[in-house]
DNA sequence: CTGAAAGCGCTTACAG
DNA sequence: CTGAAAGCGCTTACAG
C-alpha cells in the first residue's frame, strides 16, 4: 500500500536505481535530477520500507531491550539511559519484558534474534546457569546489565553489590550500633547474596560477630519486609538499626515500624539500596545506596555498540554504588 | 551469517519452498519430512528471519509505542500493560521517547513508519493541533493516549479529567472545607485545563465562589509545588485544602507544608491525581484519584488491535478515574 | 551519470 | 507431495 521506490522511478521517468541513490543524496545523481526525484518523494509521502533495506543490508539498527518488568521504576530508569544513547546513533529499541520468568527471557531473546536486531541487551537476567550457554552462544552480540546469574558472563556490566552493602552497614557502624540486622530478598538471588556478604564484610571489619538472629529474609517488597520485621523484633537481642537489600524492603520496615509505634529513626535506623526516585520523599527520607540506573543503561549501550564497531570491550565493568544519607539513620542514643 | 532457509534446504535434500512449508507445519508436508526437516533447522540453530517474512507477509507484527519518558512511573504502568495484550498476540513493541517534544515525536512515529510498524500508540501526545493532520494520515493505524491537543482525533482513550478532579474537589467540600486552592500544571496543558474545570464544576455545585487567589501554577513536579505553597500562604484567605493537579505536585505541597509545621492533614488537606506507586507509601499517604494506567495500556492496544482486524471500533473511549481515600485528608475542624 | 541485473531470505500461487 | 518461479522493496556492483 504505502508507495515505493518504483512508483516514484515510474513518476520520474527514471529507474528505480536512480530513485534509490537520488534518496540517499549519492555524489553521482546531478543535483537537478536529485532534487526532482525528491520532490516526488515528498509529494507523494514515502517512506522508504527499513524492512527491505535491513535485508539487503544486514542491519536493523534496532537493539532489544529486555528487562524484568517495565513498570518496575528501575529499570524505567535503566531503559532511559539506554535509549538516550541508541537514539544518538539512530538505533531503535525493541522493548520486551522477561516477567523474571527466564524460560520466557529465553523466549524474548529467540524473538529478538528473529527480528534480526544488531545486539540484545538484558537487565536482571535470570536464566538459570544451566542456560547461559545459550545466551553465549547466539550470533549477536549481548550485554548483560546486573545479572541475577554469579557466571561471569560475556559481556556485562554491573553494580558492586558487596562494596555497596559494605558502605551501608559502616554507615551504620560508624553512627555507633552493633545490633544491625540484615532483611534480604528470597533465597537464591545472586545481588542478594552478594550484598548479604558486604554486610557481614562490614561487621568482620568492626569486629562484630554475625548474630544469625538478626539476619531475615523479606521479598523485595514492602509486604514481605513487613513481615520480616515482626519476626525480628522476636529476637532476644532487639536491633537498632537494619540493613535492607533494597528500598521497597526500606520502606516497607519503616511503615511497620511507624504503625508499631516504633519511631525512626529514633528508636530504629533503616538503610535502603537503589534510591528509587521516591526514596527522598518518604519521612523519614530514607539513607541508602544509590545505584546510577541512567549511566548505567548508557554504560551498557556503550559497550554493546563498542562491540557491534568490532572493538575490543573489556568483558564485564563494575559500577560503585554511592552513599546518600538522609533521615532514616541516625546515631545510637546512648 | 545466520543459517538461512536454503542453507537447510541443501543439507536435507529438498527445495527451500519445501522447507519453509515443513518449517511451517504445512498439512501438504508428510510428518516423516517435516521432522526431519525440523531436526535438521534445529541442529543449525535456525532462527527465522522475520525481517525477509515481514517483506513478503507486509506484516511485521511490531507495533511502536511513543511515550514521553519510560523513566515516568506512569508509562511504566502503561507500557507493562501494552506490553501484556501485545504479547498475549505474538506482537512486538517498539519503544521510543519523545521527551515531551512535538518534533521529536513526529519525528519517532516517522521512524515507526519506516520500520513499517503494523499499528502506532501514543501517549501523552503534545504534538500541536497543526500538526495533527500528519498523525491523521499516516496509512498505519494510530491510538493516542491522554493525548494533550483536545482535538478529537482519529482513535483514542482517555481519563476524564474533569470527572476525575471533580470527585476530589466534591470529597474536599464534603469534608467540610470551604477555602479550597488548585495547584496547576504549566500553562497550556490540556489536562490540567480539563481538571481545572472539573475543579470549578464541584466549587460551583457546592456554591462556593472560585477565588482567583485560590488558583495557582505548579509545573507538575515536587518542586513547583513548594513554590506554589509559598505563593498560596500570601493570600489573604489561607486555604485549608487543596486540589491538586498530579500527585508530585500533592507530594511537593505536603512536604514543603511538613517543613513549615504545617500539619497535613490536621491544618491543610491534600489531594493528588494519578495514584501513583508511592502514593501509598507517603506519610500521610496520599488521598488521590486513581487512573487505571495497566487497564488504560490494555485498552488501548485492544483498540488497536480491533482496527488492524479491521473492525468498527470506537473513536474515543473515555475512562473514569477512582477517588482513593487515604490519609492526606481530614475533615475540617471547626 | 544511468539502467539492468542480482540478490537479501522468505512465502505462496502455479504446475506437475 | 514437491519444485521452479515470481515477488516483497530495497541496495549496489557491473556495464555502458
Amino acid at each position: 500500500m504505502p508507495v515505493s521506490i518504483k512508483d516514484i522511478a515510474r513518476l520520474a521517468g527514471v529507474s528505480h536505481s536512480t530513485v534509490s541513490r537520488a534518496l540517499h543524496k549519492s555524489p553521482l545523481i546531478p543535483p537537478a535530477t536529485a532534487q526532482k526525484i525528491q520532490r516526488i518523494a515528498e509529494e507523494q509521502g514515502y517512506t522508504a520500507s527499513a524492512i527491505a533495506r535491513s535485508l539487503v543490508t544486514r542491519r536493523t539498527q534496532a537493539i532489544g531491550v529486555v528487562v524484568t518488568s517495565i513498570a518496575d521504576p528501575f529499570n524505567g530508569d535503566l531503559v532511559d539511559g539506554i535509549e538516550e544513547v541508541a537514539n544518538q546513533r539512530g538505533y531503535s529499541v525493541i522493548l520486551a519484558t522477561s516477567q523474571a520468568d527466564p524460560d520466557r527471557e529465553l523466549a524474548v531473546v529467540r524473538s529478538c534474534q528473529e527480528r534480526r536486531v544488531d545486539g540484545i541487551l538484558v537487565a536482571s537476567s535470570r536464566v538459570g546457569a544451566l542456560y547461559v550457554p545459550i545466551l553465549s552462544e547466539l550470533d549477536v552480540p549481548i550485554v548483560l546489565i546486573n545479572n541475577q546469574h554469579g557466571s561471569d558472563f560475556a559481556h556485562s556490566i554491573r553494580i558492586d553489590n558487596v562494596h555497596g552493602m559494605r558502605l551501608a552497614t559502616e554507615h551504620l557502624l560508624q553512627l555507633g550500633h552493633t545490633e544491625i540486622a540484615y532483611v534480604g530478598d528470597r533465597f537464591g538471588l545472586h545481588s542478594d547474596e552478594e550484598r548479604f556478604a558486604g554486610y557481614q564484610d562490614a561487621l568482620n571489619a568492626g569486629q562484630i560477630p554475625l548474630n544469625r538472629r538478626l539476619t531475615i529474609r523479606g521479598d523485595g517488597k514492602a509486604d514481605g519486609a513487613a513481615a520480616a520485621l515482626d519476626q525480628l523484633l522476636t529476637a532476644p537481642t532487639k536491633p537498632t538499626a537494619v540493613a535492607s537489600y533494597n528500598d521497597m524492603t526500606a520502606l516497607g520496615l519503616i511503615h511497620r515500624a511507624q504503625e508499631l509505634g516504633i519511631a525512626v529513626p529514633e528508636e530504629l535506623s533503616v538503610t535502603g539500596f537503589d534510591d528509587i526516585p521516591f526514596a527522598a520523599f518518604t519521612r523519614p527520607p530514607l539513607t541508602t545506596i544509590r545505584q546510577p540506573r541512567r549511566e548505567m543503561g548508557r554504560e551498557a549501550m556503550r559497550l554493546l555498540f563498542a562491540l557491534l564497531d568490532g572493538e575490543e570491550a573489556q568483558k564485564t565493568s563494575v559500577i560503585n554504588g554511592e552513599l546518600i544519607v538522609r533521615g532514616s539513620t541516625a546515631p545510637l542514643p546512648r
